[in-house]
DNA sequence: TTGTAGGCGTTATCAC
DNA sequence: GTGATAACGCCTACAA
């Protein structure tokens, strides 16, 4: 069983291949009568266009390329589902760069922007500084999850980290806490230093004196949490409340504070950051600040595909707000 | 700056295009002199194959497609993640066909194999039967993941669920328990029944009683598991031990444990299913069959490049062995 | 409305 | 070892 292509059906249905094109792009061009010919003919040998030689005359792929630092954490994943089933309503495919938060892989999957494997990239929260990713992908179409484009103008939809993190840490204040410690991520990361900004901003603005001792810095992992949980609780000044930049560190505590014997929220009240799925079922269910995950992934997959079909975008700078998600690991009022 | 191709460098270089192309695709056959005009004149004029050019030209596009139930199930992203890495290190991309378990869906992607937008398939989990599988990818490169071939002689990677839940059950009874309920998957799945099967037979084996009011249908997920835990540890003739279909479900009796304030693993021993990430982490830790995830990817994607580059495959029919982890939950032997 | 024909940029098959 | 040149299958002016 030979391939059988445009030509054959051409000659089955006695018309020019351009007019069995055309039943593909444009139907309206075709008399009815012809229209039906072709599409018997397509029937009955079973045709099917030839992908490959469509993207090479068009030029496009019609495929886009998320770029994501690991899929296994339901952060990341809830995005990228998101961003695939917008695409999928527009006939896009994903294809998938998972990057285990190596700058190198991040390079590497921007090359195949380049060389017009993909039409668009989506970064989701790349390694890479913006004048890098604009340099390498050349005014073609990309847009940033999670961080800003700093000045290079390419587009991006993120969470403003400084404020819920101020968010975060208010709230434990309001509940009448004084005595706040803290748990950052990597102080390589961005993210990291802005989260830790807002919780020390917040403490500011009550008049609230930051005790060194109750600031450490961990990885985002559940071992750092566990093992700075560990520390802070013996400790003789252990903290009334704690605020993680992460939600697997701060799960990380929960398991320190049960070894211990502390109670939490009675003896320590937490609030973590991410909402992962492990948050509202762990004992007790951990408060957090939660992103949009979805309106990530649909905002980032609508920019970019209005940028591969020359649409004009309505804005480029996108902010969603993160969401304070009570439960009862920040427990009630201090009286 | 206009698109620089193949021509362009080939007259930088004072060569035919021929030989620009022979230096990507087999540099031997290259004189090192022509060899370096040619690199050079790559460098300096910036210049990047077109890989849609040729993809129409070798009939082939370098990626395959995942077609997976839900993403953010850790059981399907591991092994995802696996496949991903086993591809990208022989320059496969990987696109991502989520379904949410919906056969249409799989339908739909199965149509990305016909159309050659990708040389091979890996179904993980799939809706479709083989047989329907087979029609519609008529011979072209596909592999099964979790389900056998059946007569189909499609290449699949297995494990056993019939055998896996006769283990974890052997081991409940070898701790001494005697009576122990099971709650299964949906009885639409074939996974559910096979489990469900293993189950029994390993009652049979020990010469126990199956007490149908033990046994209840869940759907896999978090909620059921809550329910059935609150209805079967309430009524009269509680189990001392439970099996259940997936780690989520698991996790719901635990919350229904907790609630009811039935200790785990003194009143009730718990073996789940997939280890999940949260099987390591929930309190109590939970004991589980795991599937090996990563060598099902592994595995799976080597099958699938051998069959694209026409190698032969060593065997078709691959089996994995799921692993009894043993956490706190199923407790230590009675007394 | 329909057909003709010239690419799209690469690779592979020939000769030389 | 090297260079012409003909595909690969489709799309789209342009002409009719």
């Amino acid at each position: 069983m030979r391939k059988v292509t445009m030509g054959d059906v051409a000659k089955k249905a006695n018309v020019s291949v351009a007019t069995v094109s055309r039943v593909y792009t444009d139907p309206d061009k075709v008399s009815v009568a012809k229209r039906d010919k072709v599409l018997l003919a397509i029937q009955e040998l079973h045709y099917q266009p030839n992908v490959l030689a469509r993207n090479l005359r068009r030029m496009q792929t019609n495929s886009i390329l998320v770029i994501i630092p690991n899929i296994l954490n339901t952060v990341f994943s809830s995005i990228l589902n998101a961003i695939q089933m917008a695409a999928l309503e527009k006939g896009y495919q994903v294809i998938l760069g998972s990057t285990n938060r190596l700058p190198e892989l991040e390079r590497n999957y921007l090359h195949l922007l380049q060389q017009r494997v993909v039409d668009g990239v989506i970064m989701l929260f790349p390694q890479l500084k913006p004048s890098e990713i604009q340099k390498s992908t050349k005014g073609r179409p990309v847009v940033i999850v999670g961080h800003e484009g700093s000045d290079t103008g390419i587009p991006y939809v993120t969470n403003d980290n400084f404020h819920s993190s101020y968010v975060a840490t208010k709230h434990l204040i309001q509940l009448g806490h004084r005595s706040i410690g803290y748990i950052a991520g990597p102080m390589d990361n961005i993210i990291s230093r802005e989260r830790l900004r807002g919780y020390h901003y917040a403490m500011e603005q009550s008049d609230l004196e930051v005790n060194k001792e109750l600031v450490h810095e961990g990885d985002f992992y559940i071992g750092s949490g566990y093992a700075i949980g560990l520390k802070l609780l013996a400790s003789a000044n252990a903290p009334s409340a704690l605020v993680t930049a992460s939600d697997e560190m701060a799960i990380g505590v929960l398991q320190a504070a049960k070894e211990l014997g502390v109670s939490i929220p009675e003896q320590l009240a937490i609030v973590g950051f991410d909402d992962i799925k492990m948050a509202s079922l762990c004992e007790p269910a951990l408060s957090t600040m939660a992103q949009p995950k979805e309106d990530f992934g649909k905002i980032a997959a609508d920019m970019l595909l209005s940028l591969i079909m020359d649409q004009p975008i309505e804005n480029r700078q996108m902010l969603v707000q993160d969401q304070l998600v009570v439960r009862r690991s920040c427990g009630s009022p201090r009286t």
